[in-house]
DNA sequence: CACTTGACCTGTCCGC
DNA sequence: TGCGGACAGGTCAAGT
């Protein structure tokens, strides 16, 4: 659910909210959502400073100013939801999707010395926070083998191209959900740019045109892009870091539309499985490539 | 090595 | 109304 616009977005609101705030405890309750050990806890998160916020693919790195960084993975249903004091005892904002905090799916809490609070909902204990060093945030295993970022101004139609042949031999849908040859696409953008490009989300990668290919790096580009504008597509759980929705649904072309009918055709959208996901696809808008045969 | 499937979890929805 | 099962999907481990 949270792909690269939603991550974005959380990491824009957080950019505006977290630097300066100083932190003062750490509560959270499963080692798994938050495994670093006690003395790390205390040494070089308690007590520090946030310098900045940033992103990369889907993951958000929360930097310190004791060299050691906040890195964490939202999956399925992380939120990331920050309350100010002012927020707390008269009760939480009226227009927030989230009611009072912590609640059942709060796994972190941070508190800062200002008596606001970032909370780290996960109904789905899926999402992680993690304590490490900032300057070896780089050499863990997915920086190490992650793709380019769509939006970065060198990511061409070419380079692309030249990663996605990496997966010729498989559905291209799988091909842009795979991380290690972009960056950030999940099911919701890989059905929406496999849609304006008129591409069949099961077509082999190898059955491809170069030039439709050409084609699908400038949708994937231009569906990002209008999403984070959009602050993120809410499907179920996904709320910024005040609580609220994105609204980038409303303008899904075929993302949970199906037997609606198309905006393009008006024939009636299917949901399909393709690489073991649901899939939405306009049979009629949306060619299936398939081998040298007519 | 390339590729696919299952596991990790919990809440919701659908059919009986 | 209750209950079982399918489903939701990001990533990694395990399987083919």
């Amino acid at each position: 659910m949270p792909e690269l616009p939603e991550v974005e977005t959380v990491r824009l609101g957080l950019q505006r909210l977290l630097p300066k705030r100083r932190i003062q405890a750490v509560d959270f309750d499963t080692p798994k959502s938050f495994p670093n050990a006690p003395s790390d806890v205390r040494e070089f998160l308690v007590s520090a400073t946030i310098m900045q916020v940033r992103r990369r693919a889907k993951v958000l790195m929360i930097d310190l100013s004791s060299e050691y960084s906040l890195v964490i993975h939202l999956k399925m249903t992380g939120q990331l939801v920050f309350r100010g004091a002012e927020s707390f005892g008269a009760g939480h904002p009226n227009d927030s999707l989230i009611g009072e905090l912590p609640d059942k799916s709060t796994r972190i809490t941070l508190t800062f010395k200002d008596g606001s609070k970032l909370f780290f909902n996960d109904q789905r204990k899926f999402g992680w926070m993690r304590l490490l060093p900032t300057i070896e945030i780089p050499n863990i295993d997915f920086m190490q083998r992650v793709g380019p970022e769509p939006l970065s101004a060198d990511f061409t139609a070419e380079i692309f191209i030249n990663r996605i042949m990496r997966r010729k031999n498989t559905s291209i849908k799988a091909a842009i959900l795979d991380q290690t040859v972009l960056a950030g696409v999940g099911n919701i953008y890989a059905d929406e740019s496999l849609f304006a490009a008129g591409i069949h989300p099961a077509s082999l990668v190898r059955d491809i045109p170069k030039s439709k290919l050409k084609t699908l790096h400038t949708e994937i580009i231009a569906v990002l892009t209008l999403s984070i504008e959009k602050g993120g597509s809410t499907d179920r759980n996904y709320v910024n870091v005040e609580g609220k929705r994105g609204s980038y649904i409303d303008f899904a072309k075929v993302f949970r539309r199906e037997s609606l009918p198309c905006p393009v055709c008006k024939h009636d959208i299917i949901k399909i499985k393709v690489a073991g996901r649901g899939t939405h696809v306009c049979t009629t808008c949306q060619k299936l490539y398939k081998g040298k045969s007519a």
